[in-house]
DNA sequence: CATATAAAAGACAAATTTATCTTTAATTAG
DNA sequence: CTAATTAAAGATAAATTTGTCTTTTATATG
């Protein structure tokens, strides 16, 4: 036919890159673990979230730059979150890092030139949705999710083995 | 330094994705055409919405295809709205034809297996807005949207130029 | 200090999305 | 019926995102 590789996009899952999804489950993993007091290396992140390792260590990358996971080298190193970041790092943080601010401040239909004195079509309409996700992104703590995973309410991987 | 390459998407600017984007603001268009009965060519579609023409005109025979939009081959041929349609035409069925429903279907961190019974740590905070977002997308129409154009309170482009 | 370990960095490759170009098919008008 | 017009279809190319591999750098330990 020759159009149907355009439609029914295959990555783009949803509100986030693959790049920034991954990013949000290392960050859960490695905050799940840091409140046991223990590292993690990139091996493990990897194995934990079923992502590709190369690819989530460049994650990692990113989200060290951004101050947002520490990390050790050498023998007994890994990645971990302070628990005083534990508390204060917020989802939209990650999201920045990694996919920037267009997800909830870019126009829903693309254009460059939309706003509240120049609203597109469908300005309206995504306006609470934008800032229902803002308000999300923004009062959402690492730690509340860290503590979702441990308590075995909520899941990274489909068979929980944390209980 | 070599992963830069990886974050602060440009492409993805929000919620779909550039196809699906084009896709809207072509059916807004062709919609504010058809209710002043006039049939438009790829050409002026393309122009009016700030397109690449040949990536828009895959677009369109996604959605002609989809029954969304009218096309007329020939002389006088080009794209067009019925009344009816017009009316019955929900944002919603743009965006299952191009994009498809993980937008508002999918986990939000990328989980195969996340549901209510089996929810991953962000499930929650994503429900609110995945509800909002499908209930936008059910209720608001193609005629809504192009009367709000065609009256001049909202715009496709940086000019308007339909009063 | 030498060695092992583990993240950082850089180069490269594959997959997907976006964009372009050419040819074909359908329709109208003369 | 022929020519002009316009969308459909198909092939190809560019850009972007995702994924992989190798080398380098930093750190702990013996």
């Amino acid at each position: 036919m020759g159009f149907e590789y355009i439609c029914k996009k295959k990555n783009k899952d949803c509100m986030f890159s693959k790049a920034c999804e991954y990013g949000i489950r290392a960050s859960i993993f490695i905050a799940t673990k840091s409140s046991e007091g223990v590292r993690v290396g990139i091996k493990d992140v990897a194995k934990e979230i079923d992502s590709p390792e190369p690819f989530t260590a460049k994650i990692m990358q990113i989200l060290t730059k951004s101050g947002i996971i520490h990390s050790a080298k050498g023998v007994g190193g890994g990645f971990e979150v302070s628990n005083q970041a534990l508390r204060s790092i917020k989802l939209i943080q990650i999201v920045d890092a990694i996919d920037g601010d267009s997800i909830y401040k870019g126009c829903g239909i693309g254009l460059k030139e939309c706003s509240e004195v120049h609203p597109c079509p469908v300005h309206n309409q995504f306006k609470k949705i934008r800032e229902l996700l803002l308000t999300m992104l923004t009062t959402t703590t690492l730690e509340e999710l860290a503590l979702g995973v441990n308590s075995g309410d909520f899941h990274l991987k489909i068979f929980s083995q944390n209980k």
